[in-house]
DNA sequence: GTGAACCTTCCCATCATGGGAAGGTCAAGC
DNA sequence: GCTTGACCTTCCCATGATGGGAAGGTTCAC
């Protein structure tokens, strides 16, 4: 294995092979490459070999999406993210904007499962737990809030 | 199309189609399907032409599958919880575990999620919001709590 | 030089959901 | 009776994040 042509030495001044930049970024190598498929991680430089090999800057973006993953952002979101942090006159406006939308998203989200535990532990609270088939839970499943009935008149299925 | 054998008329006394068991019940007519290919429903009586029909009974399940996935229940706790529901001399202590056990599931995402937008909020907060392209966001993301690193020793790359 | 560990690409699977094509069926209106 | 439009059928493909695994090439330490 030769060298790459390129300067993206790693922290130890050689640049990583896919599985060393996993260990180190906590990003499996599978998805690495996935990343890097959809465009969200530049094409890797190869060796020789055709091998990925990682440097510093790599290191650092693999860890920000690892991260930006880890707070629930999409796959878009981190792209936006990412731009961001390499374009040099970004505005602090867009990321700080693009933050304060996510989270009200997942507050969103969070609401919604505040509503189902607490359906859950009503039901479950009101459950004797005995052998008696009578729970409340399978009742209130069976027959809770339902659809909008026939929003469309029913086609006549006389037969 | 003639009347199917059996009797599984609905709540107008005849049996629906998929797309009206579909609207009666908030379950799309796709999903049906999928739930009888996956088999938590019953095989459909068909028609003389081949329909899906659908009664009274189906459309409870129907609605019950609807309303449980509402609730955030996979479609393998469905399947159990169906199970139960079919099932003249279950135990409703059964029934009550599985829904707690779910509840509690519910609630360890619910802590990440909380987390998730404290740490989200909490870094917007310390953004300016200007022009200026230095919001912590994106440096936190960058260098944020990282993965464990080289848990192996890494191994020789000298070239 | 051999074996282990690593890399490559490619395909498949998950899970819940939906889009859409190609073709059969039904009821209503003329 | 025939047309029309809404409905049904099956089959295949797509999503999005992730992983499994096969077949084959590369590197390195012994």
């Amino acid at each position: 294995m030769q060298r790459a042509a390129h300067s993206n030495d790693g922290p130890a001044g050689r640049p990583l092979t896919i599985g060393q930049a996993a260990r180190a970024s906590g990003v499996s190598a599978k998805m690495i490459r996935h990343y890097e498929s959809l465009g969200l991680m530049p094409r890797a430089v190869r060796t020789d070999s055709n091998y990925r090999t990682y440097g510093t800057r790599e290191l650092h973006e693999l860890r920000f999406i690892r991260r930006a993953r880890e707070l629930g952002f999409s796959t878009g979101q981190i792209e936006a993210l990412l731009g961001l942090w390499r374009n040099k006159r970004r505005s602090a406006a867009s990321v700080k904007a693009l933050a304060l939308a996510h989270a009200t998203a997942l507050e969103a989200k969070l609401g919604e499962l505040e509503r189902m535990i607490e359906t859950l532990k009503h039901l479950a609270g009101h459950c004797h737990g005995g052998e008696r088939p009578d729970c409340p839970i399978l009742t209130d499943l069976a027959s809770g809030p339902r659809a909008d009935e026939q929003p469309r008149p029913p086609r006549a299925r006389r037969r």
